[in-house]
DNA sequence: AAGACGAAAGTGGTTGA
DNA sequence: TCAACAACTTTCGTCTT
């Protein structure tokens, strides 16, 4: 199983090999968080962390102008981490401390910024918003650049007004399922709904919501993004991935994969892949890992089956 | 004996009146 | 709000390897 198979920090850095296929070789995606085999196509490592800065820049003086200390600006913390705080310690920067007029000057200063900036709605919202929004995407364990997308729903969904009357918790979840697939990772509404202390229906309508009234574009689940996760979870080798991922585009280019459930589509396509490229695995050791019944896998394997004239021995 | 297959009945979501 | 519907699940008996 290489998406458990993980070594040391330090017998990583030294040398690593992917334990499919023993190729040295690997792919990081830093939108998915993951470390790809290029050789086999199985997850090595998931949860990869990102150690470049938040912006992107593409002249030198773009670079001067935007290159800067402390921790990167994000729209996960509700003034976007970039405030300055006034500390209660009546204390200089160099430990002195500070008397009589400035002493009263600071105090006032401090009052303002407080007023301003913790008791006015939208904020009080947002700090909740944000710190259900950094437990849930740690539950999940989607990548920054996810959980950035999913601030930036959350943010347009409470500027147009649709948290009112719902739970902060149903928004932030849909957002960071919306987020999910417009990163096209596989995180289906269930897995949320696990996570969450929300009902599926609740996110279901959440989700629905933002889609309506929030300009966001959502490419719909695909079937092919959840190859890559079932088939290192049953370590399946590489070339039966291809084979099942043309099955699914050959079934797409047909027009039966509308309206299905994509984990069924994935699980039928590897299944045949599996008979095809001689690498089986039974029908429920497939349905359990994508999340279906047997009885989906069959159906959705005769399906394919039939309408794509793949014969099997 | 394990795995595959298929039928029947039940469930939860979507759609349209 | 309700009925009709498609997709999916559960359950169980039978066939195949």
């Amino acid at each position: 199983m290489a998406r458990t198979a993980r070594g040391s920090t330090q017998e990583r850095e030294k040398k690593r090999i992917c334990s499919v296929c023993g190729s040295d070789s690997f792919y990081e995606d830093p939108r998915r968080g993951e470390s790809i085999c290029t050789s086999c196509g199985c997850v090595a490592e998931d949860h990869i962390m990102d150690h470049g800065p938040e912006w992107r820049a593409f002249t030198t003086e773009e670079r001067n102008a935007r290159a800067r200390t402390g921790a990167p600006m994000t729209l996960t913390i509700a003034d976007k981490g970039l405030a300055t705080a006034i500390s209660w310690t009546n204390r200089d920067a160099a430990g002195r401390s500070i008397k009589g007029s400035r002493r009263a000057e600071i105090y006032r200063m401090r009052k303002w910024q407080i007023r301003s900036w913790a008791h006015g709605s939208k904020q009080t919202n947002l700090r909740q918003a944000m710190s259900e929004m950094d437990r849930l995407t740690s539950q999940l364990g989607v990548p920054r650049k996810t959980k950035e997308t999913a601030a930036h729903i959350y943010r347009k969904a409470l500027d147009k007004r649709l948290v009112r009357g719902r739970t902060i918790e149903g928004v932030v979840a849909a957002s960071i399922y919306l987020s999910c697939r417009i990163h096209r990772i596989p995180r289906q509404l269930d897995e949320v709904v696990n996570q969450s202390k929300i009902k599926r229906r609740e996110l279901g309508n959440c989700v629905r919501l933002i889609l309506r009234y929030v300009d966001v574009h959502v490419p719909l689940p695909s079937a092919r993004d959840l190859i890559p996760r079932i088939s290192s979870d049953l370590g399946f080798q590489g070339k039966t991935i291809k084979t099942a991922t043309d099955i699914i585009s050959q079934a797409r280019r047909e027009g039966i994969t509308v309206g299905k459930d994509p984990g069924g589509i994935a699980a039928a396509s590897l299944y045949i892949a599996g008979i095809l490229e001689d690498d089986r695995r039974t029908q429920r050791e497939i349905a359990e890992a994508s999340n279906v019944t047997e009885v989906t896998v069959r159906n959705r394997y005769k399906d394919l089956v039939r309408s794509l004239g793949i014969t099997m021995r």
